[in-house]
DNA sequence: TTGTAAGCGTTATCAT
DNA sequence: ATGATAACGCTTACAA
């Protein structure tokens, strides 16, 4: 260990809860002595350990943004925002990637204990968060892409979201209404209760349905492997999908990710987009847009959603009432899809 | 504060000692008494508070990831090899992003003390790291991607990289040797001294004048934005770069995402690559290859850069020496350049 | 095998 | 305005 505030107090010749005071700016102290403590304090680099401050603090400024798999891309915009909101409430925020083995309420309840903090965002993660597990939490909780599965007593967490079913059907039938019958899912890990990867498939099948398409199950493909939805099994996903499908004439994609590993398939086949193979993401990452050719998407209102998810932190950490917001989607078209003659 | 040690040994009728060692298997506890401590620890959801904990420790296990900037598409892989490698050899990673206002050297320090880490490894980050600094850090630390500048005691911290101008230097030769002359760079932020950035233009400037090629100010293209290495600012600076130079016919960008959003400008203005403007990229991102076309690019060896990384960490942590590696690259080629006629 | 007690570096409550 | 001193929840001698 390296210099405590006992050293800076010996050093300056005062005692220790005025070296406390100072660097707290807690309490009164003389400007005399902050001068000297202040000085001590730069010259020997101290600085305060926050273990020792969070054991005794009471009421923190401590946020933690959880992440289910930080490397998604998605993600990416609504961290930078959220990083920002906190930051401009003079709030501290600790970013913490959540690993595939862990699950995101258990993290929260050991940071929130470790890191005395105050409130907790998680983004991603997975539908099953028991009322059991919010309720130790004991601390402002916003889901940000999900929500709790419907035993959870929505009172004591709040949401931010999108309807994943509603925009899974609004991607299906713009592919339909564009003449497509042969339009192949490409599905995430299907057998996880997660919300959104479930609900976006039950969307496109009630699109079928709604349309009288019969559901061939040879169009879904499914991500058997423990990789995440990244470029490489969407891509292979695509290529299982068109082996068994030669009549394929679309893809409806569970994320932008997924659809562009899909739509590079695509190409590796000598076919085209949108000519041979019309492709509908989902998300509205980045990339999508800067394809080639961009792709048609489900674009979620990213940095809407970091905002709302901040303000609503804020305002259960006034004692406000948790909130349940669910956004609209846009869906973009910007030319991987085409009529079908 | 939830319940405590302190309620645990109650609760279970011991002392605050004995469910001390049962929850960390350390000394001797009878079957019995542990069977019981357990069943307490269960029945309460019982979790140790580590802030506590690192205030008395003494060796800890805990390693910290500092990422100048996580959501670089460029650091993914190597951030999930390192969580694998650490969590394989017991040792406990906290994973932080280094935001553009704080300098990775001082969090560093911060979290040391904080969390007790045994050791650090750093992501990406600048060039201006004190030797000061890294005494006053007092652990073991890898930079990865960068190094410290030549002031900086090189036997007081390891290093993993690439040589950035020789690879610099390879990217350009390699398109001068396809014919090319009138050849731009894209460049991140030039001003800052960040080791990758000042050294792949200098490879750029080498190539050029070994090839008696004049330098012209105008091909070379300067992120003046605040936003970080994307594609945005990589389909801004194609932009300008082929405005101001009709004749322009290659381009060399400082990163993947760079190049990517170059290369989407170059779609926009109706232009074809390779065809009209040849592209070489640097990281070699999953994306670079997953672009249409794929794109040539110097491809950092991550997972290697990774493992070697995590490697001469733990070899520090039992006393060896510092140890500073530079890994070649490979030049992939894989259809974004074409020979000039 | 088990319990008691002394810290770890802070902050907070008191006196002064 | 300032300084002792008692916690905070834990680990770790040391005693029993």
């Amino acid at each position: 260990m390296g210099i405590t505030i006992k050293d800076i107090a010996r050093l300056a010749g005062v005692g220790i809860s005025t070296v406390s005071r100072v660097i707290n700016n807690s309490g009164s102290v003389s400007d005399e002595t902050r001068k000297k403590v202040l000085g001590i304090v730069n010259q020997y680099n101290y600085i305060p350990n926050n273990s020792a401050r969070n054991l005794k603090i009471t009421q923190s400024k401590n946020i933690a943004l959880l992440v289910k798999g930080i490397t998604n891309p998605f993600f990416n915009k609504m961290i930078r925002k959220i990083e920002q909101e906190i930051a401009l409430r003079g709030y501290t925020l600790m970013i913490s990637n959540v690993n595939d083995n862990s699950h995101e309420l258990d993290i929260a309840i050991q940071e929130t204990q470790d890191n005395n903090l105050c409130g907790v965002i998680i983004m991603g993660g997975s539908y099953d968060c028991t009322e059991e597990k919010f309720l130790q939490l004991g601390i402002p909780c916003v889901l940000v892409t999900i929500s709790a599965n419907e035993m959870v007593d929505p009172s004591i967490y709040s949401s931010v979201r999108i309807d994943d079913e509603k925009e899974g059907r609004r991607a299906t039938n713009y592919l339909i209404s564009l003449g497509h019958r042969r339009i192949g899912f490409i599905h995430h890990t299907p057998n996880e209760n997660s919300t959104p990867n479930t609900l976006r498939y039950k969307g496109y099948l009630r699109a079928l349905k709604e349309n009288g398409i019969p559901f061939d199950p040879d169009l879904v493909a499914i991500n058997h492997t423990r990789d995440d939805a990244g470029y490489k099994v969407g891509f292979q996903l695509m290529k299982q999908l068109y082996t068994r499908n030669r009549d394929i004439t679309a893809v409806f994609a569970f994320a932008d990710s997924l659809a562009i590993g899909a739509a590079k398939a695509v190409f590796s086949m000598g076919l085209s987009i949108p000519d041979d193979i019309s492709i509908v993401g989902f998300d509205g990452i980045e990339m999508s847009k800067y394809y080639q050719p961009s792709l048609d998407t489900i674009y979620q209102p990213a940095t809407e959603m970091a905002l709302s998810s901040v303000e609503i932190l804020f305002d259960m950490l006034q004692g406000g009432k948790s909130q349940h917001i669910v956004y609209d989607s846009v869906l973009l078209k910007r030319g991987s899809s085409r009529r079908l003659l």
